[in-house]
DNA sequence: AGCAGGTTTGT
DNA sequence: CAAACCTGC
């Protein structure tokens, strides 16, 4: 039975295992990546690198037998099944509304060839971790119970060479063009292996100051495993079978893991929220689109709002790809309760600049931070970003790092120290803009 | 997964 | 007198 392994931008090596037990007595096997035209612009760019370095792996893996094609999946994926007269599609999807509804495009244009989801990068699929009346978890905490007593698969054995392979030579319609190569070196080495050897040095090294230090921007503190596990580069339960309960960093790792599951079950259960408000209360908040407010939305972006905190993250952002989840949480709030903008505005913004950028657990993050989302802040919890900045990077070594005008500042958080003239005065008063962030919540029910 | 402004506690 | 603890927004 020909059987094509599609892949789209969201390659997910961390499926092999699985996809190769499931095929592992059928050697008509091709493996194919649709290259979506539109991540080759300028907003995709940073994610192609780390998904070129995993197709050069995937491709050195398989021994070359990958098909490389460009278009969009709906299109190519049917036209290229019916070429090799496949009688089924196996499929390593992800979860984003997008995901589904390519699914479903692919799944009417395929006719009577069915289409094999062959698993996911969660540890509970989305969508199996429901109340007893069957009704989705509104709230992580108890979610988080149910979900540790629903249990997971232990991760294959078997790895990706256990499968075999046809020749994807002489297929016709496939674009041999090469995987584009960028020339950008990024910090984490990408693919399989990569990810595995990143993870054990995690877990053996810092994950037992973990719990202590990931709230630290100025140290190592977090596992920096989020774009493995966005390309599945690994998949989580290979992670979890090492989180050994009794250890106090590694449980509060299991718990973040928990929440990626909580917010793809979110997702599944409530697609709309991947741009609308979840909480449909905030769709009549007054947030501001004009010109001035599109300006500040540039100094945002480009880290000279004259808040270090929120300017290092945003320009860790720009340089690397990737920002500390602590200072994200801060240059979320900062857009939304000081400047005043859509939410949506910064969750795209984030999504086409990380490396990790992923719709359930960006979106739902700020949605979070916007006070709309499940389990969100309440309206009055406003950061404060310089006290946040002093709190949780206190000798202010990340903001040196990233903001080169403060390097040599005695008080780099500026909480009472003079503020340097290179450096930008705060584009708006944070005690004024707080309260107006009040006013407009208030003035929902009104 | 805050903040501010208070009160109590510990040295 | 500073750190730790409490409480309403």
């Amino acid at each position: 039975m020909p059987t094509l392994l599609w892949f789209r931008r969201d390659l997910r090596v961390g499926d092999l295992p699985a996809l190769s037990a499931a095929v592992a007595d059928d050697p008509e096997v091709l493996a194919c990546f649709v290259l979506d035209p539109r991540l080759e612009a300028s907003s995709g760019q940073r994610r192609l690198q780390f998904l070129g370095d995993c197709l050069r792996q995937l491709r050195d893996d398989l021994d070359g037998r990958l098909l490389i094609t460009r278009g969009t999946a709906h299109e190519r994926i049917p036209q290229l099944a019916r070429e090799i007269a496949a009688s089924a599609v196996h499929v390593s999807g992800d979860f984003t509304p997008f995901g589904q509804r390519r699914d479903q495009q692919v799944q009417s244009a395929l006719g009577g060839v069915p289409l094999v989801s062959t698993g996911s990068p969660y540890l509970v699929s989305p969508g199996r971790v429901v109340k007893d009346d069957g009704s989705p978890y509104r709230v992580f905490t108890p979610f988080f119970r149910r979900w540790r007593e629903h249990g997971w698969r232990r991760p294959a054995s078997s790895g990706p060479e256990s499968a075999r392979w046809i020749d994807p030579s002489g297929v016709p319609g496939s674009d041999p063009a090469e995987i584009p190569d960028l020339g950008v070196e990024l910090e984490l080495p990408a693919g399989e292996p990569a990810a595995l050897q990143h993870w054990r040095g995690f877990v053996e090294a810092r994950s037992d100051r973990y719990e202590s230090d990931r709230d630290r921007p100025d140290r190592d503190g977090g596992s920096r495993m989020s774009a493995y596990l966005k390309f599945g580069n690994i998949h989580p339960r290979t992670m979890a079978v090492d989180l050994d309960m009794r250890c106090p960093g590694r449980a509060a790792y299991l718990r973040q893991l928990a929440f990626r599951d909580f917010y793809a079950a979110v997702l599944h259960h409530w697609p709309r929220s991947a741009w609308a408000n979840w909480n449909r209360d905030f769709d009549s908040i007054q947030t501001d689109t004009d010109a001035e407010a599109q300006r500040r939305f540039e100094r945002w972006k480009t880290g000279q709002t004259g808040f270090p905190i929120v300017d290092a993250g945003m320009r860790e952002l720009s340089a690397t790809g990737f920002m500390h989840n602590r200072v994200r949480m801060i240059a979320a709030s900062f857009l939304v309760k000081d400047l005043h903008l859509p939410w949506q505005w910064g969750a795209r913004w984030f999504l086409d600049q990380l490396v990790d950028g992923d719709m359930a657990n960006n979106q739902h993050g700020w949605q979070w931070a916007a006070g709309c989302g499940t389990d969100a802040a309440p309206y009055f919890r406003v950061f404060n970003p310089t006290l946040q900045g002093a709190k949780f990077d206190p000798d202010g070594a990340y903001v040196r790092r990233w903001v080169p005008e403060l390097a040599d500042v005695e008080d780099p958080h500026l909480v009472k120290g003079a503020r340097p003239r290179d450096y930008p005065a705060p584009i708006v008063d944070h005690r004024d803009e707080r309260a107006e962030a009040l006013r407009r919540y208030l003035s929902i029910n009104e």
